[in-house]
DNA sequence: AAGACCCCCAACCGCCGCATC
DNA sequence: TGATGCGGCGGTTGGGGGTCT
């Protein structure tokens, strides 16, 4: 007997979602919190599948999320973090507070393999191109290796991970051609920061508990404040503040919402 | 002005790992 | 121990918008 498909695809909508799907999504969300996906959709009153109300949530609407182009550090962070774990962009996403996996993996495939690949570097390797067909030679001889998994498990420091990989994309970046990254890598207070053990995961912080007030920092890189990731959605034309039924929100969040908006009076 | 082309990114698909029974 | 259910991940796609001709 097959596996049932993660949903019923009968009446299950697709395609981009609206305004009023994402209000569902929202209120449910916060009144209830994030529990058994499948179950959400009917709940909320949505007619999508569990695992596209999950990728909503997760890649547009959760409020922590940064929004905009990756700073030139993150960038840095990015191209390091895939020279050491490779195309593991959960993984990457999570040493880069606000973003998500599939923003780091959508600018990866438009910006930064180009901007690579134009700088001389394989964007898989992370060597540089001439070395390409060298590299490939010998690369079949090299099957034992650690580096990625070891990172996954925090137990070293990334100089330990540079000595063998099992995939040319664990291969340890310290080679790289690139001044600049060369740099980045050698900013042992930002890669200690990154490394550091028993570190917790990020983007797996809860964000209805911890909401940043802004000009936070995190590895270095400033966290969104809750004004600046509230801002967007209510810029939305379609529904402001009273649409997302905010009522449904504690005391802690409105106390929030109504400290931002005295603030934003004051600053005005 | 309009058609062709390109780029970007939100969303989907299929697979995998883990937990449970 | 295998079947099943679920969440999560990474690869891929398609459509909208921008740019070029």
């Amino acid at each position: 007997m097959g596996r049932q498909p993660c949903c019923d695809k009968l009446g299950v909508k697709k395609g981009p979602w609206t305004a009023e799907e994402d209000k569902k999504l929202i209120n449910f969300i916060l009144t209830n919190g994030q529990c058994c996906w499948r179950a959400v959709p009917k709940l909320a009153g949505l007619r999508r599948c569990g695992k596209s109300c999950r990728l909503r949530w997760t890649n547009y609407l959760r409020p922590d999320l940064k929004r905009g182009l990756l700073s030139e550090a993150e960038e840095q962070l990015v191209i390091d973090l895939h020279s050491r774990l490779g195309n593991r962009w959960s993984k990457i996403a999570g040493r880069l507070p606000g973003r998500t996996d599939n923003e780091i993996k959508n600018h990866w495939n438009t910006h930064i393999k180009k901007k690579l690949i134009k700088m001389g570097i394989d964007p898989v390797t992370h060597e540089p191109l001439n070395k390409e067909a060298k590299a490939a030679e010998n690369h079949i001889s090299e099957t034992d290796g650690v580096g990625a998994d070891s990172l996954e498990d925090n137990s070293s420091t990334p100089t330990e991970n540079c000595d063998n990989s099992s995939t040319p994309t664990e291969n340890c970046s310290s080679s790289v051609g690139s001044n600049s990254l060369d740099k980045f890598c050698n900013d042992e207070s930002l890669l200690s920061s990154l490394w550091m053990k028993d570190e917790p995961p990020l983007i797996d912080a809860s964000w209805d508990i911890n909401i940043p007030t802004g000009g936070e920092t995190c590895n270095g890189i400033s966290l969104p404040s809750w004004e600046e990731n509230c801002a967007w959605l209510l810029d939305c034309q379609d529904f402001g503040i009273n649409d997302f039924g905010l009522d449904c929100l504690n005391d802690i969040e409105l106390n929030t919402m109504n400290t931002l908006e005295m603030a934003d009076k004051t600053v005005a």
